[in-house]
DNA sequence: TACTGCACTTAGAAGTATGGAG
DNA sequence: CTCCATACTTCTAAGTGCAGTA
């Protein structure tokens, strides 16, 4: 079977009918699945003796291990982080762990420590890197060619299929999003007697790094990762798994959107329901009905509990507390207006107000009645009673479902509203990201504004004002010349007029390019479409979308996007309907 | 029923490659 | 050809949801 692996290796198989395969029942996910295991981050190099730490300004040469971890903080000192106070702590917490007896006791303050010989080094070697020559930077493309094949492919039943991320993290400072009380705390480097391999009994093994072991080699086909370890800040674990251009992912990806399908023939039937229970005597179901509406009318996540002093205080829908709403009866001439302001997954803040129904308006003031502004704002509600409620109203049903299903049914209707059929292509895709930009709203999806925004607004205005000034040139030249051609009527300036019209057309068309440029640009300021993209938007609505109209799937989708969507590119005909 | 561990999806930031303008 | 903004890729944190256990 190991040799049957290889051959399959050798060959790269065909994947033409990969779709139709038949699926395993029970939990199965693979049959057979070999791999090489993970590759490891470099060993720490220690800098030259010339670059040095000081402390209290006197130099000071460190241990190795206290070294490395000085290092991950020395490259971090242009960062924002490094000035934050939890940061400082933990990170000097954790660097003294590193230290011997005679440094800790010598570095006792983190202020009177100078890094910046080393951050100067850094960037030196940075600068270094870019400054190479086209050799040497195609001698480094080369290894890390090499290494992709050999450990970024795996064997899994009859396919060779690429790996997301075969590289283990390599040790740093960890970066928590948003207020994270574990921010700056060292990551430590994980060693091969941390990692559980997991292959088939009979395929080749992957082999540990000389002179060490694996923690573990398991077998376990019902799950789809090829090895984990435990990290160390939230003890967690961590996965190799497949790329989403493979089998298992993709079939999980299309089973989502098959859910999300099923939802749509039933949500007429759930909205009402829970209409209905906003009114029922059981405040539990009537905390459950109100919490489905948020969740389906603005696409709130579900919201776990989290634990305590362990991650930043995010919130999703079910774990709502009381100072995340405001009500207002009535504001700026709508009535019952509900204000929300709280900080999501990844810490983005969601802000919104919006007018709700009355019976949904006096439900919250009930539920809000005699609490303290961090109490919970459902307290007889959490992510597992909804999803089990969910579940009875519809198999596989759960609480993101709903993301998904009003995310896509959201792209059809905007592509179906903001499409026009007599537009030229580069206006049929601005309509695209528009019908894409609803969506990543919808779902509020951030970005930070890119450093360098105000700045390219500019410099495209400056473009679009110099094609102005082109244009209105190139038009005075037309004029003239068909003046010219009216008192010379000769084929030569009749030509010269020809020329100066198709030179008016083709600044035109530039100018009007310009001008959506800076008009999608604008709009997408702060906004990321990527995610819904990748993540919400089933992608069939965009193959049919570009096939109906003419559209290159390839203006969509990049190459790394048509990967993971080429099951929805083979599926998906003209009149494909959510 | 609550709790926890595990597996997997979703997320924005950071890092790197690329291609178009000058 | 070079430079720089943009596009793409990588990275890994932070969610969701389910199953097993007490």
């Amino acid at each position: 079977r190991a040799r049957r692996g290889l051959r399959v290796l050798q060959h790269n198989v065909s994947l033409e009918f990969r779709w139709e395969e038949e699926r395993y029942t029970d939990g199965v996910k693979w049959k057979f699945l070999e791999h090489k295991g993970p590759v490891f981050a470099p060993p720490y190099e220690p800098l030259p003796s010339n670059v040095k730490f000081y402390y209290d300004g006197k130099p000071m040469k460190l241990s190795p291990e206290a070294e490395e971890v000085a290092t991950f903080f020395a490259k971090m000192l242009d960062h924002e982080y490094t000035t934050k106070d939890i940061f400082r702590k933990n990170f000097f917490k954790d660097w003294r762990k590193e230290m011997t007896s005679e440094e800790k006791s010598t570095i006792t303050d983190l202020k009177k420590c100078n890094f910046s010989e080393m951050s100067e080094y850094f960037k030196a070697q940075s600068e270094a890197r870019k400054a190479m020559t086209k050799e040497q930077k195609q001698k480094i493309k080369e290894e890390n060619e090499r290494l992709l094949q050999e450990y970024g492919f795996c064997i899994m039943d009859n396919h060779k299929e690429r790996i997301a991320n075969f590289r283990i993290e390599p040790p740093g400072l960890f970066r928590g999003r948003g207020d994270h009380p574990k921010m700056g705390m060292l990551k430590r480097r994980i060693r091969p007697q941390d990692i559980i391999i997991n292959c088939s009994k009979d395929s080749k093994y992957p082999t540990p790094p000389p002179g060490t072991k694996w923690k573990e080699v398991r077998h376990d086909n019902k799950v789809t990762w090829l090895v984990s370890w435990t990290e160390n800040i939230q003890g967690s674990i961590k996965y190799i798994m497949l790329n989403p251009s493979s089998r298992i992912k993709g079939e999980k990806d299309w089973q989502k959107y098959e859910t999300a399908r099923r939802l749509k023939k039933c949500v007429d039937r759930l909205r009402a329901q829970y209409r209905e229970d906003w009114k029922s005597k059981e405040m539990r179901i009537r905390q459950r009905a109100v919490a489905l509406y948020f969740i389906d009318k603005l696409a709130l996540r579900a919201g776990n509990e989290k634990e305590e002093g362990e991650t930043a205080d995010t919130v999703g829908c079910c774990s709502l507390r009381v100072e995340h709403l405001k009500l207002h009866p009535e504001s700026e001439g709508q009535e019952f207006v509900v204000e929300f302001d709280f900080l999501g997954k990844d810490s983005i803040r969601y802000y919104n107000r919006v007018p709700v129904e009355k019976r949904v308006f006096k439900n919250l003031q009930l539920f809000m009645e005699n609490k303290e502004p961090d109490d919970d704002l459902f307290d007889r509600l959490n992510t597992s009673i909804l999803n089990k409620h969910l579940q009875e109203l519809m198999d596989g049903l759960t609480a993101k479902v709903f993301r998904t299903y009003n995310a896509s049914i959201t792209l059809q209707q905007q592509l179906k509203e903001l499409t026009n059929a007599d537009d030229n292509i580069p206006a049929k895709i601005l309509s695209y990201n528009r019908a894409n930009r609803a969506v990543a709203i919808l779902c509020n999806h951030q970005r930070a504004p890119p450093k360098t925004f105000e700045k390219s607004m500019q410099n495209l205005q400056t473009k679009i004002d110099a094609k102005k000034d082109q244009l209105s040139d190139a038009k005075r030249e037309l004029k003239s010349a068909k003046a010219d051609a009216k008192v010379r009527r000769d084929e030569k300036s009749k030509k010269a007029v020809e020329t100066k019209r198709k030179a008016v057309q083709r600044i035109e068309e530039q100018l009007m390019k310009l001008e959506v440029q800076a008009t999608d640009r604008e709009e997408n300021k702060q906004i990321a479409l990527g995610t819904s993209k990748l993540n919400y938007l089933d992608p069939r609505i965009s193959v049919a979308w570009c096939k109906k109209w003419g559209v290159p799937i390839e203006k969509i989708y990049n190459k790394t996007q048509r990967e993971k969507f080429a099951w929805a590119i083979d599926m998906a005909d003209e009149d494909y309907e959510f």
